[in-house]
DNA sequence: TTGAAAGCGCTAACAT
DNA sequence: ATGTTAGCGCTTTCAA
């Protein structure tokens, strides 16, 4: 056999018919156990893989899921594809790009027309896309299945994150525990969400310490590194400088070190210094950068899962013996943080 | 109507049959002007796209490229795909993503089973696969075209990458030139074309400069931080300690940097560093690590246009009155890079 | 220059 | 729990 296997290879083989071999494939029910495992066989052997083009002519569906993306690190994009991808081909689906010109006018327009031309069954929506009240509202007009990704964005759609107010809370207490009373931080874009949430936590850190906030010692930042550069001229040009400076990002955070550096400033003896991402620079900076570690590949794969539940999930729901149905999760899923620690905060 | 339109209506519209619209949407010839027009106006009236998935399943093509890549850096990725993108969305093509498990015994087979369940029309190999010869060997075999990004690889197909041996000399000539005899270099994985001609490179430089090669300023690393902790700590720890190191990357040659402030150096002053690729981990560091810039956006683009050549082309190639071939450019194309100058190697 | 018919490989609706 | 039958929208013969 020279060309690839069909799934009538796989019917002749498993000596099942290939509607049997197409609910194997897609995991539907009804199969029994003996059957699903002699078809699994086959497949394998045969190394079967259902072709795109086919299942979309059939099914009228894409088996596609789009990826929305702005201008976010690679890093973070990296990681999430991994994930996306990972779950994709379990499932034998495949990921379009979708890179938004953030700034374009007519942001949904365009991503509109996007999907009518490309018919992804589904979309994953990152930050800030997730944050754009406009965008989203079109996406629920428009009936399509998304999910947001490292936001809870507006609430307003399912989405898969970290609690992120509890992580920004967390590493500030870890500051406070180090002795520091004089904290500065630097705000990442206003219009973000995980921004505003960083800045609570840090903000009820504080207060739970009964450290009183100081607005002297906040600066703004747009995730950027020069952004992180410029806050920290900020921050450390008056006389009482703090003696922390926890950035909403490793970006701006090493932006911070820099200014550091170069204010002939030691790290962290003179001035400890956090971010948030945990991106490899945060390993590759000197001291080593403590930061808030996100498990974004775990996102992108539960997001995944989450949305192929809901592209094909609702026959599934009400599966078996008058259980609860099983798809019926919360909207938003929270997976766990951790805090790094590293050498740019510890005395 | 609230469905999109297909050929059918085209032709129902136009008074034709299928097969007409179907010859004007893939600009076939024998068509007559008239029908032509008349159908192109049916297409425009009612906004016909046709079906990537009917078209893919019928015509055996699927208007998706492919791009393999191991584990590159999420940086180099990122901006390959951009470029990438940028050309698939002018020409109407999809881009499918396919990471590929280097360790994986059969990689090849691996490889081969996506394509024939992707079908990709063309496939773009990163590096360090384009390097593989097994890999290219399979891929020469199955017929299908591909190109290679930033390695020239074996030199057994096309490919659109920087003169890596001429970067190399020419950082290794700026550190020489900056005053250092004693240069040390910490090379890449073995089995990476370009890491063999950075390495060529930096000799070029010694011998045209005559500065005998020492063997024992040599370190091995694997393109990774950890590596380049592991070769500086050799390189640093001799009494002959070399001024200047330069690393085949940025990761290897932050993992120096690691190394020269745990061993209390200044940098440039004690130790110069060099790296390459200009991920943004160069300017993060402190200082701002010197390092060579690839054109990575570009060399996405190129390779992508010329694949999309590549893959139409050679229908197009004889075409009209005797004329040459138009898509016969050379193999290789050569992009140029550029020298990023930093404080890292200025005193 | 045009069209009719036969699939491509799969899924959906309806058997059984 | 499994099979049968019709297409999905298009391209490819091959015929007119």
């Amino acid at each position: 056999m020279t060309s690839a296997a069909t799934i009538n290879d796989v019917a002749t083989m498993a000596g099942v018919s290939i509607k049997t071999v197409s609910r194997v494939v897609n995991r539907e029910p009804n199969v029994s156990e003996k059957t699903r495992e002699r078809v699994a066989q086959a497949i394998a052997q045969l190394r079967y893989k259902p072709s795109l083009a086919a299942r979309g002519l059939a099914g009228g569906r894409s088996f596609l899921i789009g990826l929305l993306y702005g201008n976010a690190s690679d890093s973070f994009l990296g990681e999430l594809q991994r994930g996306i991808l990972r779950t994709c081909r379990e499932r034998h689906y495949g990921l379009a790009l979708f890179p938004v010109a953030q700034q374009a006018p007519d942001l949904e327009a365009d991503v509109l027309e996007w999907i009518r031309s490309t018919q992804p069954d589904g979309i994953i929506l990152s930050p800030p896309l997730s944050d754009n009240e406009a965008l989203v509202d079109a996406l629920l007009k428009s009936g399509i299945k998304f999910i947001s990704v490292s936001s809870a964005g507006t609430g307003r759609g399912p989405s898969v994150h970290i609690d992120e107010a509890a992580a920004a809370q967390q590493m500030t207490r870890h500051l406070i525990e180090a002795g520091h009373r004089r904290l500065g931080f630097v705000k990442g874009p206003a219009d973000h969400v995980c921004s505003c949430l960083r800045f609570e936590g840090f903000c009820a850190a504080l207060s739970a310490a009964d450290i009183p906030f100081d607005d002297s010692l906040i600066a703004c930042g747009d995730f950027h590194f020069d952004s992180g550069v410029e806050a920290a001229e900020q921050l450390l040009s008056g006389l009482n400088r703090p003696t922390a400076i926890f950035a909403s990002n490793d970006d701006m955070a090493s932006g911070v070190m820099h200014v550091a550096y170069q204010k002939g400033l030691t790290i962290p003896s003179d001035l400890a210094v956090a971010g948030f991402d945990d991106t490899p620079v945060s390993r590759q900076l000197w001291p080593g950068l403590s930061t808030v570690r996100q498990p974004i590949q775990s996102i992108g794969q539960t997001a995944t899962e989450r949305l192929l539940a809901d592209i094909s999930g609702v026959k599934n729901e009400n599966s078996g013996n008058g259980a609860e149905p099983k798809y019926r999760r919360a909207e938003s899923e929270i997976l766990p943080f951790e805090l790094m620690l590293r050498a740019s905060t510890k005395g």
